[in-house]
DNA sequence: CCATCAAATGCAACATGGTTGCATTTGTAG
DNA sequence: CTACAAATGCAACCATGTTGCATTTGATGG
């Protein structure tokens, strides 16, 4: 039986490895993005042979460039990696950040659309954050 | 004359030295948030002797520590820092991030409307982030 | 003006995260 | 089954950031 990782691989054009295949699994069952690291510690326990650091980082790489993944660098300056499929839900709709609680809430709005560029510049993702002070937050904290 | 940086820094409750003053002043005439190898570069470019790259790490954590600048990962995981003060102007407008360089550029468009909030949130900034390839990078670079 | 001492600097070495070059192995199309 | 491109493993490398330590320097009190 193929798993439906495979299929998922094979679909979005690039050759199913066992390696690939562990990735990915992993990135989908994570709860978060994952970094390089964490995906290493992650696979050297799952009982099969360890994955070179390097080919973690090509294989994560691949799945990035395929449209099977996402890639993100978190506060640290890291990057971290996770299943598109997973995040899809929150690709378009904007994010509020509690600066009190560091809590994320999922606005219904929908985002702007995307301004004008200068010539030659080229449009990748936006993204539109609202940062302030959630409702719990506001009513308990008399934050300044 | 002291320079107003040296009187900002010596209200900021730390020694003023030449490195400080040099840095500050570069963060604040900056149009956008530097990283650590830009600095250097246009630090070398200045005259003075060049400061060492560690006292450089230094200089900027210490002037994050006392409130003088901000910091900030851009998105290839490198810091970038900006002089608190060149902030403020920068609060009503769109950002452009490139993907490739991790430089930050100023849009000219007006930021769209904040959105409605849930009952009880409140406002406090917002962030209109667009990524992409900027027009230099996208010129020199072969990517996609 | 000078002495003093904590804070700042320079240097070397190290740490971490990420990339490149190259020889070998492996998935898959024919 | 074969052949070839793609994927892997390994070693070496690069960039960014940090730590330890000896030396210098800015501010403060005589």
């Amino acid at each position: 039986m193929a798993s439906a990782s495979a299929d998922l691989i094979r679909a979005a054009g690039v050759k199913v490895t066992p390696g690939r295949v562990r990735v990915f699994d992993a990135l989908q069952t994570a709860q978060q993005p994952l970094c390089h690291g964490e995906l290493e510690a992650l696979l050297a326990g799952d009982g099969a042979t360890a994955l070179d650091r390097v080919t973690l980082y090509r294989i994560l790489d691949s799945l990035v460039a395929c449209g099977l993944a996402l890639k993100a660098v978190d506060t640290r300056g890291v990057f971290r990696y996770s299943a598109t499929g997973a995040r899809r839900q929150h690709a378009n709709h904007i994010h509020f950040r509690c600066t009190d609680c560091g809590g994320v809430f999922c606005l219904k709005a929908e985002p702007p659309p995307p301004p004008k560029l200068p010539r030659g510049f080229r449009l990748g993702e936006v993204e539109f954050d609202v940062r302030g002070t959630c409702a719990g937050c506001a009513r308990t904290g008399v934050s300044q």
